[in-house]
DNA sequence: GTGAAAGCGCTAACAT
DNA sequence: ATGTTAGCGCTTTCAC
């Protein structure tokens, strides 16, 4: 049989449509002699109900929103790959399908909205990385759950998943102070973005708590955004000013790639002379050389958090705003080491 | 209103649901004044018809599934994203949503298939890049269109687009022929791949229609992927081989990298000793030095094509077969140089 | 413990 | 040119 219904089912298991559907959805006032029967005759059929029916009458898409903007979905690190890897799978076990659209990161508040907005082919939103604010300000009407990932721009008014930026800073700028770095430069770009300051904060926590000085001077957060290219730059700013630092923490590992190029290009090697330290472990083994330390963070799992939250809300039909930290780690590889005096 | 169906609609308008739906879909034999009555009003109240009813009675799910391997969508080039983008844009033009799940690249027979098709949630299925075997076959039975995307495993039996990639490595290799060059290694991964093999196959069309003696002793493809580490290695066994090599023709950007990394690494200067050309055209500007020629790939072409035709084949309910080969293009950027006696 | 029946929002065949 | 109506496949209330 091509595609087997619920009337297939009951016909051939001597029982009502009710009762199949009842048996579906495991309801207990069904005696396990007719459950046996029904669902070995589901097996048999292969039959699985259809979403269309089952959402027409529940009011109900099964859908979930996946939003990110087009320049983070095309990004050369995989980072939002792996958060939305992260959401399709707890979106599966959850028995939710994720529609992904992309929004131009110029979005303007006359363009249109997803179409799945529109139609209202979805039952909640995840919205991942940093979006337009005139996106977000359309949704401000919207009756669904939406959950902010790695991006919270009205935090009191959302559910969301943040990566521990601060703790992030205070890590991998520890880590260069044990091993007995004084002059740590900091690189970052787009420094009004909330996670990236963050990063600075807690680099800048972590050198007043040692009783460093903090000088603004190997502070470099001009660029205003945190790609290689501008990595290359800060660093290059950096090093004609001044000869003697002993490390750099950048704010995410493509400026670090950035300017561990500078540094390749111009006789510093690493970590000979200099360490450096970035953010968000996507450079891939092999990729660099030599391996470049950095900050975990837990992409896949951010994305599982994010659908595990949004299946609660969904399931217990609760608008809770909840604010999630995802951990992050320090994995120290060939790009750092103690400084020889 | 929070929702409102059809019936509002049709009582706002004064007119029966059949003509808001006939309204709906342009049907001619509605009057203009009444068109622009229901127009007016479905505007007015948003109106939206709901994609699970529509679907439940057209027997449609108004889905078309997008599959890739995992590995591929977590690859650091943003290759396969960019299909994917350029299906979703196609999609939208023709009201279609997508559905995007990975497979994992060591599928196995017995390894359940995507809900989508379980549950027949999608009215076709594009696959893009190598999937498994064991997966395509378990698809045999599936009664919708199927269309690959830079792959294609029974070209007899599905539509597919695919790259030029005989066309394109016989581009990047008369490239540097013109450019004077005479002793020109091909490095490739993964030889078993139909686009690799057929980009060796533009290669030696090339170097014999020129004239020049094919030498197998600098074409390696001994690495089982084509990835920057291989890149690497492959470069290495080519120069520690034979030192005359002045160009070399990349099977792909990504090992391309990797051997350029090498040439660095051993004081080979890009373009002056050697000349390199890649193929993809997925490495952003600035990310690797010099800028690497190479062999553009239409990738988001691809995808809207893929949907173009799945959205054609699913309007006339037509199964033809077809093949498209999407155009490829030479990039000369810096690292290939007219070769100086 | 199980079945009958209403109805979710829509399309399309048929009636007028 | 427009309206009436059956039914798509399912969930759920209410009878039995």
């Amino acid at each position: 049989m091509a595609n087997p219904t619920i009337k297939d089912v009951a016909k051939m298991a001597n029982v009502s449509i009710a009762t199949v559907s009842l048996v579906v959805h495991n309801h207990r006032r069904i005696s396990q002699e007719t459950k046996d029967k029904v669902l070995a005759i589901i097996e048999k059929l292969n039959y699985h109900p259809s979403p269309n029916a089952r959402g027409l009458v529940r009011r109900k898409s099964g859908n979930i929103g996946f939003v990110l903007t087009d320049d983070h979905f095309l990004r050369t690190e995989p980072f939002y790959t792996h958060i939305f890897m992260g959401t399709e799978f707890e979106a599966h076990e959850n028995e939710f399908y994720i529609l992904l659209t992309t929004v131009a990161a110029k979005f303007k508040i006359t363009d249109p909205l997803p179409r799945f907005i529109l139609e209202r082919n979805v039952d909640g939103l995840i919205i991942a990385g940093k979006v337009p604010l005139p996106f977000i300000n359309r949704l401000s009407k919207a009756t669904f759950p939406i959950i902010f990932v790695d991006y919270s721009p009205y935090d009191k008014k959302y559910s969301c998943v943040l990566v521990d930026n601060i703790k992030g800073g205070e890590l991998a700028t520890s880590h260069l102070i044990e091993y007995g770095h004084k002059k740590i430069a900091f690189i970052g770009g787009d420094i009004e973005h909330p996670s990236i300051k963050d990063r600075l904060n807690g680099y800048k926590n972590a050198i007043e708590k040692s009783g460093l000085e903090l000088d603004e001077n190997i502070i470099d957060i001009k660029e205003d955004y945190p790609g290689r290219t501008n990595g290359y730059n800060a660093a290059e700013r950096l090093f004609k000013k001044d000869k003697a630092i002993t490390a750099v923490f950048s704010c995410n590992d493509a400026m670090a790639v950035g300017a561990i190029q500078y540094m390749k290009d111009n006789g510093i090697r690493i970590p000979e002379d200099c360490s450096i330290i970035g953010f968000d472990d996507v450079v891939s083994d092999n990729a660099i050389e030599p391996a470049l330390s950095t900050v975990r963070v837990p992409k896949m799992e951010m994305g599982t958090e994010a659908m595990k939250l949004m299946a609660h809300m969904l399931k217990n039909n609760t608008k809770e705003n909840k604010k999630v930290l995802a951990p992050v780690e320090l994995i120290i590889r060939e790009s750092t080491r103690r400084i020889c005096l």
